[in-house]
DNA sequence: CTTGAACCTCTAGTGACTAGAGCTTGTAGA
DNA sequence: TCTACAAGCTCTAGTCACTAGAGGTTCAAG
């Protein structure tokens, strides 16, 4: 099967834009060309432009994404290294996390203070100082 | 007191372009000059750069920012407007955190399968598609 | 053969900075 | 007073991951 800009678009959710981009990276292999200088994609495409949204989706940058997939490709010791981008994007995810929920404890605090204070001027501009 | 960009920088922690693009964007109040122009400023600068930062760090934008700094300048139910725009931002952390949990969980499941499989070449990758 | 949707390339804009070039000013010591 | 050199100045361009728009071409249906 032979695919269209648009219908892998469609199949993969990923917007028309996006994709050239991608393909101008060099993260996603280059199209074909119809003769009319339009791209056609295979099934290839489609399964790598999968992977690519789906770890986007997940947080890893497009330099990840790239390292992962040049990985996959080698034969030497890839599997770990492969493993420790991963892993080391679950670290920096639980440490978002963590501070993540100290901004939260703060922002609730400042938005209760204000509660407390009926006066029609809050004060959550001066709490931020 | 009067400060140099270099103790402005100093006494916030924020570093010296930075503060001339605060400047540029007009969060920052301009600064005053010498007679050879360099800038100099007073504690008024110092504490709204604070401001500025300590906001930063709480995840807001600088254009939230610069909302809040006029709705604290203004007096038409500006206070209502600034805990709007700090209860919302509340509740983008707390969607976030969530959306964070969930990718979390989503890796921890890749790199234990990646664990088990005892072959030297680990799964990440595919488990990514 | 015509219409219009879908495609093409290229440039520029987003936010929040950061880096670098090339120049000027301020300050401390001799 | 002179000399270093640290610190300052402006301006342009780069970062990341797209997105928007202009202006042109190709494809498919009627």
């Amino acid at each position: 099967m032979i695919y269209s800009i648009g219908e892998l678009s469609k199949m993969t959710q990923c917007k028309i834009p996006t994709i050239r981009y991608y393909e101008g990276i060099g993260v996603l292999q280059k199209a074909m060309r119809s003769t009319g200088n339009q791209r056609q994609y295979s099934q290839a495409h489609c399964d790598r432009l999968h992977l690519i949204c789906h770890s986007r989706a997940l947080g890893f940058s497009l330099e990840e994404i790239k390292q992962l997939i040049e990985l996959q490709g080698g034969q030497f010791n890839s599997g770990q290294k492969s493993h420790d981008i991963v892993q080391s994007h679950l670290t920096d995810i639980r440490n978002k996390i963590t501070q993540l929920k100290k901004l939260e404890r703060e922002l609730l605090t400042i938005v209760e203070q204000c509660h407390q204070s009926q006066t029609s001027d809050c004060l959550c501009v001066s709490a931020l100082k």
